[in-house]
DNA sequence: TTGAAAAATATGTCTGCACATATTAACCCG
DNA sequence: CGGGTTAATATGTGCAGACATATTTTTCAA
């Protein structure tokens, strides 16, 4: 048994009184000034402990009308995004990567829409398979505005890193989204990682800003068994 | 254009001095006594805006080492889990569920192993389906430990809420863990489902539990379509 | 040369205090 | 009574100073 002390003592404490219906869900809790006279500690100490909460879900705050229980206990989920070489190699396995395609042509209608791109720009579209000791492990397809890009194009076929690792560190991103979804394999997908057509593949799409300049639209379909994983 | 002030525009300029390769990956930054008398703020602030750059996997901290622009940009991602009932509701759906089973019994062993259970051990095993507009959504696959349960038993097959929401009220969690993937629909899944075996579903696994107590595994398999999505 | 002890240093956190800001509650007037 | 204005209040954030703690660096002795 460890006592935590400080603001995570005060974490712990309000928690345990939420886990124990003391305080119900959807009611009002002291207010700052009050639980930090009752724990004798100063209110910025309670403002740490109750801003982690919120931070996880478990109360909400709004000024003046005070901390309340959450209703509906959202807990959020932290869960990191790799680089998929360093995925791999963390697992112990060999990592290599083939650029299938390379070409500066108009996307398709919809992916100029999620970008936010004119209908007739260019971009960059490249096709990517990922090796874990040899054996398929991920495709990705990813369309790449130049604009941003240093030097305006993705580096060459020959290149040591994968277009992701490259983006990673040369063009930072400051806003994104991702989406987690499992879909059937397409004829071609299956043909790139050697299954079956309509195998359950994993898949996540990321857009990527760099302030108003979209970056790029990626797709990753990841072999069958990929799972990602995280604590609560 | 909105120009952020105090701690957030401590922590813009900061991400900016790295995304522009001020600060190399792997470079330390100047310390936050430093960082302090430049920008002519208290140390208190640059340390609540690295704090917030190191949860961002933007930077590593460690004590008396200093702070290091992060040498792998794992960007975190944010997930929430939400109830299934209001994900549901928030799309403007209507909500149902069905508890399909509700029986007390030995479970298999590799379940009894992942809570940490002996193999006699017996729990509730819970199977529910959940509807959307009237269509199957969610397929429920749950185990549920009695020890930790007010009254020792999950509600009665006619409970208007289901057993997630019912726990999520009743019997916090301490911790969990939590995986996402990609399956092909079993027999018994497609037919609950209404979709055809070997479809592409996306599973979330879960673990909870109350300190050292097992709460719950639970497997939840949503119909084609389902997507989680977030910012980054 | 090596290893242990001591000093130095950056982050982690706390305390009090102050002011800013959002939001609710109270008030007053037409 | 309704509606808009004003006051009250809880959180959000800031500051300066202090001590705690984890590491690294330096020092000194065997």
């Amino acid at each position: 048994m460890s006592a935590p002390k400080g603001w995570e003592a005060i974490r712990a404490e309000v928690l345990a009184r939420i886990d124990r219906r003391d305080w119900a869900p959807g009611a009002v809790i002291p207010s700052e000034a009050d639980l930090a006279e009752e724990f004798g500690v100063a209110r910025a100490t309670v403002n740490r402990a109750l801003r982690e909460l919120a931070r996880q879900g478990v109360v909400e705050r709004r000024r003046r009308a005070g901390t309340r229980v959450a209703t509906h206990p959202v807990r959020k989920a932290t869960l990191d995004i790799p680089v998929t070489r360093l995925e791999v190699e963390g697992r112990g396995q060999r990592y290599e990567f083939r650029l299938l395609e390379r070409v500066f042509a108009a996307p398709p209608p919809v992916v100029a829409g999620r970008l936010g791109l004119a209908p007739g720009a260019r971009l960059w579209h490249l096709r990517t398979l990922h090796f874990a000791d040899g054996r398929p492990y991920l495709y990705e397809d990813r369309w790449l505005n130049p604009a941003p890009l240093p030097g305006r194009a993705p580096p060459a076929e020959a290149a040591q890193i994968s277009i992701n690792e490259w983006l990673v560190r040369n063009v930072a991103y400051t806003f994104g989204d991702i989406s987690f979804s499992a879909e059937a394999a397409g004829e071609a997908e299956a043909a790139h990682l050697g299954i079956a057509p309509g195998a359950a593949l994993f898949v996540i799409e990321r857009t990527t800003w760099a302030g108003e300049v979209p970056i790029t639209l990626v797709r990753l379909a990841y072999a069958p068994g990929y799972r990602l994983h995280t604590l609560l």
